[in-house]
This record gives structure tokens, C-alpha cells and sequence, in this order.
DNA sequence: AACAAAAAAAAA
């Protein structure tokens, strides 16, 4: 189609590139339309698309709508305040001229560079759809010009508002005649006039306009690539055609096509995940996957299962029948941290690769989420294999049944686009922050199912923001897989509540909950027709623990110590602090030598990974790799909790609450081995608590000690003793059945507490309960509000002027993050060398010496970003905290903003016996015991 | 000042 637009709106420029090349506002509104129709037929996924046609009563003019929608965005560029803006730019001149030839008057003086030409738009469309259209509403046509305004990743704020509308009131009206022919004509590009004011007859939700958003934004960002859209094009040549070409060069991946399913959940099962035959579903799998079946239209599925169970692959196989169902083409898959999501990456890719076969024809993206996924190996594999891919131009064969990792859909921000996102859970919980371009956010995850693993691992904080999230995701009608141990009853309330009042299901009651009782495993299922549990065949019990309470001192820990030295065997000693695990090593030490080990957060990267690696070819699932030693003891913190796959024969943990304690409890007797394998005095597995100060009696409440409740709140772990006391008398734990039973008591108010220790335990409860509402409040600050509850989309937003993204402090409380942390300060650790700086000499051993004027090559770019380091709490006091951010950013080599890798990294330099002093604090980094904060001598007494 | 672990940080 040519258009034929006059030669003003032509005169307007939109783009400006290199040696005089440029794009007319007119044309990038048809690249712009040209892309949205596209991104509409065929990347859209069906579901999403459905819902947006009912909701706006599209009747199938979904493209022209699209295409008009995408179209307009930029509108407000036809205005004397954006094209006045290059007055002032040496070189580009000529622009101004043409647009002053054209008839078009610029006011000589001023200049707009404050002027928010997205806001512009959102005049001119509320302007125009007023004077021409009958009887539309004033309030629904600035609910769809509002998209317009956003287009920027922000909603126009009221300041900027008034401002550009004062602008328009002295705005010469020969502008205004050429905004309506861009209005006109665009209607005619994009043939919306008929689809316009149906649309406007009904109120447009936040939801709607959150993803039409992210699509005008996504439409706008590929429509601006100098790459796929090159400036300086011919009039006659047809955006439609650019638009096609482009997006076929680009080969994004469209939404995932579900392939009909096997009816046998066994079959389903070994196809998706490559089982040898012979192998069934467990219970537990199979009815997940029934109970994907019978959801009608989206739901949320919760499964509570002990580790083992198959949970992740239960979720992937109901994901896909809740998305084939939901006309959803994608899958997000999200971890507690970034080691969980690596992880997962491979397993969630072999399952898409028995999707995305070569006979399906079908290509898919990849996508990890998370800030240290450049380092990932298997992410740099698939990106190397997909550039050679797109060399292979057009040639669509060679690609079908890959997955690949999209060299476009990719990034902090447009990663989310990608068909399969494997990611930390912060990347679902920013869906509710106020953060620039949420939008795009918005729309990734509104076209996926979204799966959330580990659920029982987040705090009071991240729970809030996870609810706020998940009812964001009910109103789009997101399917949901929650996986998690056993969830204490309040939690899961809370957020099946959130999820299912994001689908305007009637509120779900306590009883509906607590019907799920203490089985175990349970899934709880949720659509807008109710919730219902399911129970399965529960699994065979794996053992018997039992128990006993060992004194807090050193000869207790040694007797037991002493055991292993004599007999044999692996002992884990879990404890609460760093400091007291240094302590207990040193015991170790002492007593076995070489047989022990220490393990915590405070290593570099590499020498943790170094350090697990090691344990695992020791203490990891059986196979031919795996020799395990006669004798170990292992001392950790609470790093071994998270995803290591260990065995010991028996473990001494600090006290806990109930659920970190069954956790730790867990890594004991994990796999199966012949009983020959464990040593006599661990035959049954034995778990000792210690770490309590006073573990009081049933006349006296117990004392735990100061730093042990600073990290777990003293009312759970009063009830925990309570409960785990009562057990040392009687008959220990029977594992995993007791695990419901256990939590539940400790998370509700079913936990046997002496008539002595209630006073306490009250207080300690009312201490709870206030901190738990302060950090829900803190974590409000900048939160999105319940989707349905602002009347507008700058409501959205608190303050639609400032990109929270940054870590910016807020004016009043809090900070623009979705976990509830002191700040940290990750340093990457360097050896000073004469004349610069060196890698660490057991990392490289090439002596290099590196300075400001090096050039850093990748390989060491890579090596320097496994040397980070997360420093002590000793600096998150805020004094500390900014001295030493000072020193830091002083002596970090200015070269490393040119890394990708090391942008932004700071740099700790210690000396060649590796210490340093930062912020008046002597520090050692040690290979065995990790950093280690030196006790300064004594300052000398002035009298 | 008494503390685990965990995450995050570029657009048209
Ligand atoms: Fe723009």
C-alpha cells in the first residue's frame, strides 16, 4: 500500500543516524504499524491474543487495531517541541531547516528538551479521537491513549502533563493540521476506522493495558533497529515489506505449538524426559499431570512433595497441558537462586527438546534468567550456535527442531520475550514492582505458564511480593505451578487467595486450605470453580531418625568427632555462623586433619564451586564417579541446604525452625546405599541439635543466644524446640511422614509449649508478627497495586517521573527491590602485582600482570568475574558500608567498564599473602577457610 | 556495630 502523505508530515523527522541518514515520522509510524500486525498474527501468543480480541470487542480486527495502536506511538513527535530539539545539534541543521521549509514554524528560542514526545502522543490521540469520534466516552479514550504515553516505559505523570499541555495551547495551528492527517491516514495504513470506536465503547483494564504496552514498546524497539529497519528508505517502498523481511532475518520464535499428548501419564513421562523403558510415573507425577487435565480453563496447581518426588518434571509435564489448554506458547520456569537456575537449565532444555522436534518443524528460544547468566557455559554454547544459525540465511530447515538462544530475545529486559525462561524467582517477583518497562515484563509473562519452584524458601517479604505477582498473573489468566515441601497453611492461603482473586474467583476460605491436612504429598488445584485437594499414594517411609540434644560447647562436638576418626563414617556439622563454623573446623582439624572440610558463602565463586564439586564426586549420588571416602566431616552453613545433592550418615545441626531443620535433616541417609556402606554407629541415621544456649526445661523457657535469633525469629524456634523435644523423649521422626505434621504445628499453634515458656513465646509471637508487618509494609513501597484497583494506569505507579530500577533509595522508606536485604557489597578478589594487578595465582598461572591500559581478553575477563566475593555483614553498616564502596570504586581498574562481564564490578586488591585492609578492617583470604576477618591488634592506650 | 544466604544493576 503507498501512502500518500504530504509533504509536511514528510518534512518531520523521527530518526537520525550516521552521515546523514534519517527516517520521516511517517514512516517509522508504518514500520511501526507494519511490526505490530506481524508481532499480532503470529507472535502473540493464541491465548493472550484470544482474551485481548473478547475484551475489547476486537471481532476480528485484531491486526487493524494492532497495527494502529503500534502505529500512533510516536504522533506526538509531530509537534514544534521534539522536532525543535535538534536546533541546538552541530551537523544536523538540515532538519530544521526542512521542517521550517515545510511551512512548519519552530519558536527560535526556547528548546524542549524536557519534552516527552510519548506524552505528545497521548494529547493528540485524546484531541483527536474526541473531536472525531461520536459518542465515546472521555475516560475509555484516555485509557487507550494512555498506551501511547507509556510507550517509554513509564506512564505520563501529571507534572510533565500540564506542561506539554500548556505547550499545546500556544502551539501554532498549522501542527495541528498536520497531526490529524497523521491521524487520518495512519487509521487508513492500519484500516482501523471501523475497529476504533467498538473499542472504545467498553472500559480498557490495567491488565489489557499493561500487554498492549509491552507490545507497542516491543513493536517500537524492533521498528527502531538500524539493523532490520535501515534510515534513509525510498518512499516507495512498502513498510509491510520491511517489516516482513525484517522479522524473517530477526527469526524470532513464535509461541510454542503443543504436540498431542500420549493418554498414559507413563508414556507422557519417558517421552518428555527421555526415560529408559520400564520406567513409570510416580504417583505423585501422574496426578499432577491428571490434575492439569481437569483444570477448567487457567488454574493454579500447588504440590507439596518431599524432595525426589519428581517435582520438576511433574511441573513441566502439567505446564504444557496447562498451556496447550490456555493457548499459552511458552514456559517460565523460576528458582530461588541463580546455582538452582543453572541448574535447571539443562533439564528444562531437554524437556523442550522433545517438544521442539525436527518433524515439528518448530524453532524456540531460551532464555536464563538471571545477572550472572553470561557466565553460564551452556548459555555461551547456545549463543555461539546461534550466530552461526543466523549466517545461514533463510534457510529455515537447518533451524527446525532446535532451541536456541536468540541473540534478539535476550537481556535484562526483552530475555522475558523469550519462548522458555529459566530464572531466579526475582525475575516473576519484579512483575510487581514499579519498575520502567514492566510492561514488556508484562507481556513475556502473561503468554507463558509460570512455574515456581522452592516455594517454601521465601520470607515474609518476597511472599508479599510473590502474592502481589500472582495475582497479576490470575487476571491474565496465567496458569501457575507452585512446587514446594510441605507449606505451612497460612502461606498457601495467602497465595492461592492472591491468585485466585486475580481471577475474580470468590474468596478462598481457610477450610478449603486446610483440607489439604497433613498429607503428604498433596496438591492443592485452584481454577475459577474452587479449590479442591488431591491426596496421592504416599511414599514408603525412607527412615527413622532419632534424635538428641547435644551440649553447645567443644568437648560435646569432639566426642562425637571422635567417633568418625575412630570408626569412620560422613558427618555433616551444619551451623548458624560462619564464625562458628570456623570454630568447629578448627576442632575438626584437630581431630580427623585432612578428613575435614569447610564450607560457606565466603569463598570466590570459583573455589566454592571448586569446594562442591569436590564433595560431590565424594558424597553425591551413587554412580561409577562417586568414591566415598572412609572418613569426612563436613562444616557448613547454610550453603549446604540449598540445591547440593549429598549423603551423609549422619548430621550436628544448630537449631533452626522446623522446616530448615527437616531440610538439613535431609541431606542424611539421602541415597540409597548398602548398609555396609554406613559405619555401625550410624546405621540409623542420627541428627544432634546443638547450638541452643539454655535448652531450658518445662519450668524454665529455653535462651538460644543473641546471633541465633538475629537470623530466625525466636518464636519459631521456641516452638521448634518444643516440638523437637518432645520427639527426643519419645520415638524421633519418621521421615518424610512426620514432616507435615511437624511444620504445620510450628507454623500454626499446634506445638506442644509448656505453661512456663508461654509469656515468652507470646512476646517473642507479638515481635514476630510486628516485624513481619513492617517488612509487608516495606515491601508496598513499590509494589503495583492489585491489578483492578487503580483506576488508571499512571496509578500504577507512584512517582511515573524516575526508573526505580537503579536501587535508587526512596525519599521516604525502603528500597525498589523485591528481597528484603541489608545492603551487600560483592567485590571481585585481585592480587596486587608490581606495576598493576594480577588473577589470583592459583587461577592463572601466566603471571600476567594487568593495568588500566591493558586490554583484559575474554578468557580473563571470565576468570576475574569467578573471583567475586560477597563481604562480610561487618560492612552493611552504613558507614562501613560507603567508606569502603569509596575505596573500592577508587582502586577498581577503570578499563573494566569496557567488559561486559566486569562492568560495574568493584575491585578488592590484596597483597601476596592475600590481605588487605578495607574500611579500617584487616581481612585474609584463605583457600581452605574462606575470608577471614582479622582481629586488629590491640589499639595502643594513650593515657 | 554481636548476622546466613540469597539477587540486582542499557534502550529506542
Ligand atoms: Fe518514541
Amino acid at each position: 500500500m503507498t501512502m500518500d502523505w504530504s509533504f509536511e508530515a514528510k518534512s518531520l523527522w523521527a530518526k537520525t543516524g550516521e552521515e546523514e541518514s534519517w527516517l520521516n515520522l511517517p514512516r517509522h509510524m508504518m514500520d511501526s504499524a507494519a511490526v505490530g500486525e506481524v508481532l499480532w498474527t503470529d507472535w502473540l501468543a493464541p491465548g493472550l491474543r484470544k482474551r485481548l480480541e473478547h475484551n475489547l470487542n476486537l471481532q476480528g480486527d485484531g491486526v487493524p487495531f494492532a497495527s494502529w495502536l503500534t502505529g500512533v506511538h510516536d504522533v506526538g513527535k509531530c509537534t514544534p517541541m521534539f522536532q525543535g530539539q535538534l536546533r541546538q545539534r552541530i551537523g544536523l541543521e538540515r532538519h530544521i531547516h526542512r521542517v521550517l521549509d515545510a511551512g512548519l514554524p519552530l519558536r527560535d528560542t526556547t528548546t524542549h528538551d524536557w519534552y516527552p514526545h510519548s506524552t505528545g502522543s497521548e494529547i493528540i490521540i485524546q484531541r483527536w479521537l474526541a473531536e472525531h469520534l461520536d459518542n465515546v466516552s472521555r475516560r475509555y479514550t484516555n485509557h487507550l491513549a494512555a498506551i501511547a504515553g507509556a510507550h517509554h516505559g513509564l506512564p505520563s505523570g501529571p507534572g510533565f502533563d500540564r506542561a506539554c499541555k500548556a505547550e499545546f495551547q500556544q502551539m501554532d495551528p498549522v501542527w495541528r493540521t498536520v497531526q490529524d492527517e497523521l491521524m487520518e491516514r495512519l487509521i487508513e495504513y492500519s484500516a482501523s476506522y471501523e475497529v476504533l470506536p467498538r473499542v472504545l465503547r467498553q472500559r480498557i483494564s490495567r491488565t489489557d493495558q499493561m500487554v498492549l504496552t509491552g507490545l507497542v514498546i516491543m513493536a517500537d524497539w524492533l521498528a527502531s533497529n538500524q539493523d532490520y529497519f535501515p534510515l534513509s528508505v525510498a518512499d516507495a517502498e512498502s513498510s509491510r515489506h520491511r517489516a516482513e523481511h525484517a522479522l524473517r532475518q530477526l527469526a524470532l520464535t513464535m509461541p510454542l505449538e503443543w504436540p498431542d499428548l500420549p493418554d498414559s501419564a507413563h508414556e507422557v513421562f519417558a517421552k518428555r524426559f527421555h526415560w529408559p523403558t520400564g520406567r513409570t510415573a510416580r504417583p505423585a507425577q501422574a496426578e499432577t499431570l491428571r490434575t492439569a487435565h481437569e483444570l477448567n480453563g487457567p488454574g493454579l496447581i500447588c504440590l507439596e512433595a518431599p524432595m525426589g518426588a519428581g517435582k520438576t518434571e511433574a511441573a513441566l509435564a502439567a505446564a504444557e497441558v496447562m498451556a496447550s489448554q490456555t493457548g499459552r506458547g511458552g514456559v517460565m520456569f523460576a528458582a530461588p537462586t541463580m546455582a538452582t537456575s543453572d541448574a535447571l537449565l539443562s533439564r528444562v532444555k531437554g524437556w523442550a527438546d522433545s517438544i521442539v522436534t525436527t518433524d515439528s518443524g518448530q524453532v524456540t528460544s531460551l532464555f536464563l534468567g538471571h545477572s550472572k547468566q553470561g557466565l553460564n557455559e551452556e548459555m555461551q554454547q547456545l549463543r555461539r550456535a546461534a550466530s552461526g544459525i543466523q549466517n545461514i540465511d533463510e534457510d529455515d530447515a537447518t533451524k527446525a527442531g532446535e532451541v536456541v538462544a536468540h541473540q534478539w530475545l535476550s537481556g535484562r529486559k526483552l530475555g522475558m520475550l523469550a519462548n522458555i525462561v529459566v530464572g531466579t524467582v526475582d525475575q516473576v517477583l519484579f512483575l510487581a514492582l514499579q519498575a520502567k518497562h514492566a510492561m514488556l515484563r508484562h507481556l513475556g509473562l502473561a503468554g507463558k505458564v509460570v512455574v515456581i519452584d522452592e516455594v517454601h524458601a521465601y520470607d515474609t517479604y518476597m511472599n508479599a511480593y510473590l502474592a502481589r505477582a500472582l495475582e497479576w498473573l490470575g487476571a491474565y489468566g496465567v496458569p501457575i505451578v507452585l512446587l514446594s515441601a510441605t507449606l505451612p497453611h497460612t502461606t498457601k492461603a495467602r497465595l492461592i487467595a492472591a491468585y485466585a482473586s486475580g481471577l475474580q474467583r470468590a474468596n478462598v476460605s481457610a477450610d478449603e486450605i486446610d483440607a489439604s491436612g497433613t498429607n503428604y504429598p498433596v496438591i492443592t488445584a485452584a481454577d475459577r470453580h474452587g479449590v479442591r485437594t488431591i491426596t496421592t499414594e504416599a511414599p514408603p517411609t525412607q527412615y527413622h531418625a532419632s534424635m538428641n540434644l547435644l551440649d553447645d560447647d567443644l568437648e560435646s562436638l569432639a566426642e562425637i568427632m571422635h567417633r568418625v576418626r575412630d570408626e569412620g563414617g560422613a558427618l555433616l556439622v551444619l551451623c548458624n555462623t560462619v564464625g562458628r563454623a570456623q570454630e568447629a573446623y578448627a576442632l575438626a582439624q584437630d581431630i580427623v586433619g585432612d578428613d575435614s572440610r569447610l564450607l560457606h558463602s565466603r569463598f570466590i565463586a570459583i573455589d566454592r564451586v571448586d569446594l562442591e564439586r569436590e564433595l560431590v564426586a565424594e558424597l553425591g549420588p551413587p554412580s561409577e564417579d562417586v568414591v566415598r571416602p572412609h572418613r569426612r566431616i563436613v562444616v557448613a552453613t547454610q550453603v549446604i541446604e540449598q540445591s547440593l545433592d549429598l549423603d551423609f550418615d549422619a548430621i550436628i545441626t544448630d537449631i533452626a525452625p522446623m522446616d530448615l531443620v527437616l531440610q538439613r535433616l535431609g541431606r542424611v541417609h539421602r541415597h540409597q546405599r548398602p548398609a555396609s556402606d554406613r559405619p555401625a554407629w550410624a546405621e540409623q541415621p542420627q541428627l544432634w541439635i546443638r547450638g541452643i544456649e539454655d535448652p531450658g526445661s518445662d519450668t524454665t523457657p529455653p535462651e538460644f543466644g543473641y546471633a541465633q535469633e538475629l537470623i530466625y525469629a525466636r518464636a519459631i524456634l521456641l516452638k521448634t524446640w518444643a516440638m523437637l523435644r518432645q520427639r527426643m523423649v519419645g520415638d524421633g521422626m519418621e521421615i518424610p511422614q512426620d514432616i507435615p505434621q511437624l511444620v504445620h504445628a510450628v507454623y500454626g499453634d499446634k506445638a506442644p509449649i509448656p505453661a512456663a515458656w508461654n509469656q515468652t513465646l507470646n512476646e517473642a509471637q507479638a515481635e514476630l508478627e510486628a516485624q513481619q508487618l513492617d517488612a509487608a509494609n516495606r515491601a508496598k513501597s513499590f509494589m503495583f497495586p492489585p491489578p483492578r484497583s487503580s483506576p488508571t494506569m499512571r496509578g500504577l505507579w507512584k512517582d511515573q517521573t524516575r526508573d526505580v530500577g537503579q536501587n535508587e533509595v526512596s525519599e521516604a522508606q525502603g528500597f525498589a527491590q523485591v528481597r528484603d536485604t541489608d545492603p551487600t557489597l560483592e567485590v571481585i578478589v585481585t592480587q596486587h602485582a608490581s606495576g598493576g594487578y594480577r588473577i589470583l595465582p592459583w587461577l592463572d598461572e601466566s603471571d600476567t600482570v594487568l593495568t588500566a591500559e591493558s586490554n583484559i581478553d575474554e578468557r580473563q575477563a571470565y576468570t576475574l568475574a569467578s573471583c567475586s566475593l560477597r563481604l562480610p555483614h561487618s560492612f552493611s553498616y552504613p558507614e562501613v558500608f560507603d567508606q569502603a564502596l569509596d575505596e573500592l570504586e577508587e582502586h577498581t581498574d577503570a578499563g573494566w567498564h569496557h567488559s561486559y562481564v566486569l562492568k560495574g564490578q568493584l575491585q578488592l586488591m590484596v597483597d601476596e599473602d592475600l590481605r588487605c585492609v578495607l574500611a579500617g578492617k584487616a581481612l585474609r583470604y584463605d583457600r581452605t577457610l574462606g575470608l577471614i576477618e582479622e582481629i586488629a591488634d590491640e589499639p595502643k592506650e594513650h593515657d
